[in-house]
DNA sequence: CGTGTAAGGAATTCTGACACG
DNA sequence: CGTGTAAGGAATTCTGACACG
């Protein structure tokens, strides 16, 4: 929807300041891949606010004590979620509209 | 309106990627009083979506050769007429709801 | 006036590894 | 498994200055 939103521009020192978690776990979870960070040329990661919205997330679910492979199968249950969500809206627009093709 | 845009959280090589301004022009631009980065802890300039949204402004009006003197003028009055709005906003809201005091 | 550049230092980020558990 | 840390290098950012004009 937004964006700023969703533009990787913060790198994970702001991102660290912003989250309240350590390099060293922002690094972790991409490597577990629950977040995908951009890199710029030199090969620096650039986070998006969505991201800094995901760590948070991630944050609280550790607290909890759960294990990033669960925490990874939960995000990407959101995901489908999501992405279920905008193929129906789609569907019943073009149904609506009878696009050609 | 929207956090996101006024989060200063991009750094300055960040910046310059998203703008096409030079570093050193950027930081002229602060000099000369066009924009206001915040500062991290250890004095790397931070700056928000507005602030490179006013960066490309900048670097319009200065295509056209005006002078920064100038362009802080413009950018300020812009700010007065957003301020003004703003005040008779709230001006109509207080007369219609009479808050006390 | 506006911008480039070389200069030196300080802070940032990166990766791979060892540690503990 | 998840996270801390020391290690060394590479890239970033900062300031004040000189240059041109």
């Amino acid at each position: 929807m937004s964006a700023y939103k969703d533009k990787k521009v913060i790198t994970i020192g702001i991102v660290s300041e912003l989250t309240g978690l350590s390099e060293r776990k922002i690094r972790y979870y991409e490597e577990r891949g629950l977040i995908f960070p951009d890199r710029s040329k030199r090969g620096t990661r650039k986070y998006s606010f969505y991201d800094v919205e995901q760590l948070l997330k991630i944050a609280d679910k550790r607290e909890e004590g759960v294990q990033t492979n669960e925490i990874k199968q939960e995000l990407l249950n959101e995901q489908t979620k999501k992405d279920i969500r905008d193929r129906m809206i789609r569907g019943q627009l073009n149904a609506h509209f009878k696009l050609p093709k």
